[in-house]
DNA sequence: TTGTAAGCGTTATCAC
DNA sequence: GTGATAACGCTTACAA
């Protein structure tokens, strides 16, 4: 049907399509009206075939679906998008922190949202944000209408953004939750408290009194959320907190390497440690190395792990894995918070979705097996 | 001037604003038909005096550019695009391996671009890509005419995107370089050859003979390039190359831990080890502290280092550092690539530019002093 | 089942 | 220095 001197790619050079016995010459690069012109066919007629109306026949359809493959055609983005007012496109703004920090938690949640969004032909709009200028790009976006939804990462216990979306009326869901409030908007989370409760009471359980917990940033309400599991853990166990074993800040390698050297230098240092994270545990590893102690035998470590993909063991057939954890996938939560925005936006009038799932325990080698 | 009920985020219910002694009601949102109207202007005039073309005279700008700030007007990107053929975006394409393994090094190059980007208006547009779907994102994009550029991440010996780009005439930048015809395009890499040769000479010079590289995927450009370079300090100093020693594989954590405990079991084990990057160098801590050696005194380590940001000592003092390392900043190319596409796309007919940034060794504590 | 025509919100080409 | 007016490429009432 086709007949094209050059078709690379939606640009057509010279192209001549056989068509009611006639040639037709069209130029670089394709459009609607060219791509109807060129099959006989108003341009309504074309768009309701590429996009699925009913109304048009099946000969039709078959074949514009045909010469638009053919000639390679794809709608303009900026011209569907003025003409619908929507985007197609979802944003994510993430929060660096002051040293340029970028987490690395956030690409694998990333990793998991795009896969809903391909799928879905939505596109993922990426910015970084220092801390307060969160609020802008979400104005910019609004104002703009760049995109159609926003991702909330990394919530506070107070959460100003949560506030000004809903008023900006921008569809969003948040990956956490803040303090207050918090079934009037969508979110999905993991029951932070419960996860810390049970790695705490599991090594009480295993013998242990002086626990320490080498926390993420406590004005994250996760962070928040963890430590009152560990408190409250302690404290069903009539065990007192001792404040000097809990330290807060983002969760780099390096913090776990310090923060863990500091609490073995203390006149009581702790016979098990908690970490917010497989990064900063891994810096653990690196302090218990430099002090000559094993981890499961000298000291006993458990941490929270998102599975983070470059920490995996490549074939996944890590047993017993080396951590002992408490774990759930950060790239199935994003997947899953992407899920839930895209059906926001198509169902703008339904109700919030909240979502609290529950971490699981993985038994590893950082614990004695006593206990388990 | 302007005195409005409710002026929040660039929508306006209900608005009046005094011109020309007279009120005039808007409603929501606030397009430039509307500001023009309100100001008693030409729709061209006032798009002229935003733009900062420079007939518009000083009085005229200046009474737009206030109208527009007081109802906090923005103008629409899929119209402006649809306009002009920009899209002021730009497209990253970022590969995840068949584990969905996505690899960290990426986002510190984010953070570097999208601050380049943010500062010129653009916005940056993310796509994850299983192995050999790359290039139909490409095409999409070209046909699609949904980026202005592209940065071409993880560039193999053989790279056909490469000419696949050149091909549909989208510009891009890559980060790192192909094996073949590599003035012919844009690219900024490190001189991973001469990064690894000088790692190499260093730990020959402290009296190692027996080096092991711990590499990353040779299908990579940039792994084949630190082989060659290692490769090279052996044979200047007619050291044997042992291919036992050497090994290629994703960078994890995971994997240095396993090829470093591999290493350790051959019946004649390395003194030295090289690491392609702190994440399986860190691995090959652990695999050390549980068999009860030291870095920098039972064995020698040196790691090539992105300085990836969330493995930084927080207040940038760490002194001296723990590894001993080959170090560039893979966040200062991400900044250094994206200005390097931006001015292309400003300068569609400018030569390509092709830079070459030489690594520097840092010396920690993995490695003893001598011959330092 | 198909077609006509009016937007969508800009920028750009003229003319004045 | 400013203003009509025509693109840009699509979607979508409304007609037929």
């Amino acid at each position: 049907m086709a007949n094209c001197l050059h078709l690379a790619f939606g640009y057509v050079d010279i192209c001549q399509i056989a068509l009611n016995n006639m040639f037709v010459m069209v130029t670089a690069p394709i459009n609607l009206k060219k791509l109807s012109e060129m099959l006989g066919l108003s341009q309504t007629t074309v768009s309701r075939a590429l996009n699925g109306f009913p109304e048009v026949s099946e000969k039709t359809r078959k074949r514009v679906q045909e010469a638009a493959n053919a000639l390679n055609y794809r709608p303009s983005p900026s011209a569907a998008s003025l003409a619908t007012g929507k985007t197609r496109s979802i944003g994510h703004v993430i929060p660096v922190s002051e040293h340029r920090m970028i987490n690395p938690h956030f690409s694998d949640f990333l990793a998991g949202a795009s896969e809903i969004y391909a799928a879905a032909g939505y596109d993922m709009l990426l910015r970084m944000a220092n801390a307060g200028e969160e609020e802008d790009i979400y104005r910019d976006f609004a104002s703009r209408r760049r995109v159609d939804g926003v991702v909330v990462h990394g919530p506070k216990t107070i959460e100003p953004r949560i506030d000004l979306l809903k008023s900006i009326d921008l569809p969003f869901v948040v990956h956490g939750r803040s303090g207050a409030d918090a079934n009037s908007y969508s979110w999905l989370d993991v029951n932070n408290r419960e996860a810390f409760r049970k790695g705490t009471e599991l090594l009480i359980k295993q013998g242990h009194a002086n626990i320490a917990l080498i926390n993420g940033l406590e004005s994250m309400n996760f962070a928040k959320r963890r430590r009152a599991g560990f408190e409250a853990a302690l404290e069903a166990n009539k065990i007192a907190v001792d404040q000097r074993h809990i330290c807060s800040a983002d969760m780099t390698e390096t913090y776990g390497h310090d923060a863990t050297l500091a609490q073995l230098k203390l006149s009581s240092p702790p016979t098990a440690i908690m970490y917010a994270s497989i990064l900063p545990a891994m810096g653990g590893i690196r302090a218990l190395n430099e002090l000559g102690l094993q981890p499961g035998k000298d000291i006993a470590i458990i941490t929270y792990d998102d599975e983070l993909s470059f920490l995996q063991s490549p074939d996944g057939t890590d047993t017993p894995p080396f951590f002992t954890a408490i774990s759930s996938s950060i790239q199935a939560a994003g997947k899953r918070v992407a899920e839930m925005l895209l059906q926001q936006i198509d169902n703008p009038m339904q109700n919030p979705i909240n979502e609290l799932w529950e971490a699981e325990i993985v038994h590893g080698k950082t614990t004695s097996s006593a206990g388990k």
